[in-house]
DNA sequence: AGATCGGATGTCATCTGGTGTCATCACACT
DNA sequence: AGTGTGATGACACCAGATGACATCCGATCT
């Protein structure tokens, strides 16, 4: 028996969940989060730099996916299919993820501080891209923009899938919003 | 002569530039902006809705003058040729304002949450611009995809413009990261 | 076994952003 | 002159965030 119990972390971030879908983010003080989970305020702030961040503990294991299915495509892709090839990775990530995504997103929407961290979670995680594209020869400017295009696509993309009803749905929403992409801007 | 000196969002705003210029954004407290502008803190608060928002007063003209530029497109423009109306406005916007910009810009990117907020009223100005394209009869769809497209270009092309020295590139810029959106993301 | 070390946690103090509340006082209007 | 209004100041207070230091278990070494 350890002297502790595991998973601070996770436990920390199951509890704040669980107190901002009972009774608001605003209304849900640190303090109260770590109680609930047995810890202090001092020990949530070990492992999230700020309260917002509890919420976004996965955006690093979606940048990850995003990131190897790029690198696993075919090294004679365009940029933009580069992108569409880690689309396919993501799809797959959310796969099984479809209440919780919507619980997660409801309480984002209904808080500006959380939308933008969300915001520059994409925003991050479109850089992440943009080196990622330049890795393999793509030039900066070119690397920029694709990355930028391939993260609206699936930012759009992500915010239908959570409002609608069809979880199995997300691969084929992405593929849709880029096609009104493509369209909308064709010279 | 009245019981308070003109402009305290002016004297305000002019203040907190300065200080964070000399001292750091992080290094400044609202106290502090608010004793150099010959006020107190609570009155800095009546004016900004928290500390960052000091740094975001132009954006509601940004956001007008693009909106007015997409209104003043002919009818049977496409929605992006509407979008692309509306960057003519806002680059004449910015024709005399690169050193400020570029001051400001440098703040921005100093800071996390600074940059929390640019995305957000970027995001915000979108939606703004999705809202005048549907109501030019565009499509929903079709009018996220070209706001999020139009609002890429710019935020793109402000960042070059800053960077490099000539004022009066603005509007190229923008026309060269809108054709290589085009050629990025053509199929 | 005993000593030692390190990492995870708790305790305490403090700073600062942000808000609610009420008082104040010049000015305008009647 | 009286009255109201709006911008500001004064004060108290909460909660997020951070720094410094203590604590204590378990692992590792000898």
């Amino acid at each position: 028996m350890s002297r502790w119990k595991p998973d601070a972390e996770g436990r920390l971030a199951k509890a704040a969940i669980t107190l901002f879908e009972e009774q608001g983010y605003d209304q849900t003080t640190v303090a109260e989060i770590a109680e609930a989970a047995g810890l202090t305020k001092r020990t949530f702030f070990r492992y999230f730099s700020d309260k917002r961040e509890v919420l976004f503990n996965g955006s690093r294991e979606l940048q990850d996916r995003w990131i190897s299915g790029i690198e696993a495509a075919p090294p004679d892709a365009t940029p933009m299919a580069a992108v569409c090839a880690g689309l396919d990775e993501v799809a797959e990530l959310f796969a099984d993820r479809h209440p919780f995504a919507r619980m997660r997103s409801r309480i984002i929407a209904a808080n500006p501080e959380l939308q933008e961290r969300e915001l520059i979670k994409l925003y991050s995680l479109a850089g992440a891209i943009k080196t990622a594209l330049a890795d393999r020869g793509v030039s900066v400017n070119a690397a920029i923009l694709a990355s930028q295009a391939g993260v609206t696509v699936f930012h759009v993309a992500f915010a239908r899938w959570v409002e609608q009803d069809d979880p199995a749905a997300f691969r084929r929403l992405m593929d849709e919003s880029l096609e009104e992409l493509r369209s909308v801007t064709a010279a």
